[in-house]
DNA sequence: CGGACGATTCGGCGCTCACCGAAGTGTTAT
DNA sequence: ATAACACTTCGGTGAGCGCCGAATCGTCCG
């Protein structure tokens, strides 16, 4: 008779993924989950008004999605405040967006379709750049021999020499190896968008340069006067992808429509 | 007056990443996803066995995930083949599950436990390899130079030349970029393990040169003994990660458990 | 052609869970 | 101290959904 492990030893523990997939299954920690990957901190109160449901309910919501693992929290004074809970959530969650199926929702104010212009136009995602911006970049990118496509994106040499033509890239890292090229499904356009070190480089660089700027309290990024020259001439990117929406929102968080009115 | 866009724009399209995860939210349909993550092709009724519910149950759940665009079908005579949609599910999934809580499991039989002890060595993961080899593998290459951590893991020249010494990567490949790298985070040991175009190629490379094989109709791999010298001399393998389980499994496919007896 | 078999449809049952409002707790401001 | 505020706890309600068994459909085999 063999003894495999300890006699005790009649049970075993696999991941859940039922458990953390239900987390998500709900369309409010969703919608909640979407506004933190803008990668910022919200109170318990703004995301309830975000989500279009009583505090007592966001509490309970985001009681969920702490003890999952999938938000850090910080208690301040009376105040809750959450985030993601790191880099890896954020991409899993945005990959995961980008393989959901599509919903039709109401738009009920200019502003709301403003703002959602807005987000599909650029936005931030996480620590890089999304929307048909993003887009425009990684596809530019690669029409131009900066990036080729093999089992994912990847950097090529007259890449490389491009990112350090920025100044990016060559500041403390050993020449002996390349930098990460990742990429994230954007769910707005469902293409893909840069993400991984180089994404999150060019990101920094882009916002030094002020070539974007973000709008106050949100995810979403305004190409500058210098971002278009920048990016017409570097990249050559259309103008559609560069020039401003109509009109700017005038507040941000108002997104998701409340399953209750009042 | 704006008119921003046609008149009957009142509504817009948004990733409905709650419905998707819906999908994924119940134990049963989690327990089929994570079967098709070996890559294989499973029928409808051996997904019903293999997740203990009717086989109507399983019908129900089938046409769910297919709707959903998570799995993929093919109708053979009566029999209908399903598999995952895509590498891209895959590879989200996998990503799902490490960042998933863990669940204490009974285990019923021995024949069970040595089931899931294979799985924990040593498995494929779509098209590369998972377990504690592969995380062993990553870790590795990682520690020898090979591999180097940077907002993910990034081959090193060195990491090249030693795949073109094991007679990968070259062929048809310009030498103007690099191959490409990507983690998946392993759900059994939550460690990361190589994916992307260098974890397919080198586990197709151990595939051919008989380093591993396949059990049948499993996800399970068995390290041979060509394997467990190549591992050893190449990377400096732990005897751990190498030697093969106690006693390998009768069956596959008999792993979770049912909700109600009989 | 008839029986075995894999898969499907349908009705019905029972459980889970997201929601709210009202009341309560602890913190900050006056 | 008192008031305003952010959040939390709790009870109750209603809807959604996963399950099965029985009956049925369509395919394959003898």
């Amino acid at each position: 008779m063999i003894r495999w492990e300890a006699d005790h030893e009649s049970t075993a523990e696999t991941p859940d993924l039922a458990a953390l997939a239900a987390l998500l299954a709900d369309r409010t920690r969703a919608a909640m989950c979407i506004a933190l990957l803008d990668g910022g901190t919200w109170t318990a109160g703004e995301l309830a008004e975000y989500a279009g449901v009583a505090p007592s309910t966001a509490t309970e919501h985001l009681n969920l999605l702490v003890a999952g693992g999938l938000l850090a929290e910080e208690r301040r004074g009376r105040r809750r405040h959450v985030r993601l809970a790191g880099p890896d959530t954020a991409e899993t969650l945005e990959n995961l967006a980008g393989l959901a199926p599509y919903r039709r929702v109401r738009i009920r104010s200019l502003a709301e379709a403003n703002h959602r212009r807005a987000l599909h136009h650029a936005r931030t995602c996480y620590d890089h750049i999304a929307g048909a911006l993003g887009v425009a970049i990684a596809e530019a990118m690669t029409e131009r021999g900066l990036l080729v496509r093999e089992h994912g994106l990847e950097l090529t040499d007259a890449g490389t020499a491009w990112l350090t033509a920025l100044g990016i890239e060559g500041g403390g890292h050993s020449p002996a190896h390349r930098a990460h090229v990742r990429t994230c499904l954007d769910w707005t356009s469902r293409r893909q968008h840069l993400s991984g070190a180089v994404g999150a480089a060019l990101y920094r660089h882009a916002l030094e340069h002020r070539w974007v700027i973000r709008a106050p309290a949100s995810r979403i990024l305004a190409v500058t006067e210098a971002g278009r020259l920048a990016f017409g001439a570097r990249l050559g990117l259309p103008d559609e992808v560069l020039t401003p929406t109509p009109a700017p929102p005038a507040r941000d968080r108002t997104e998701v429509s409340p399953r209750r009115p009042g």
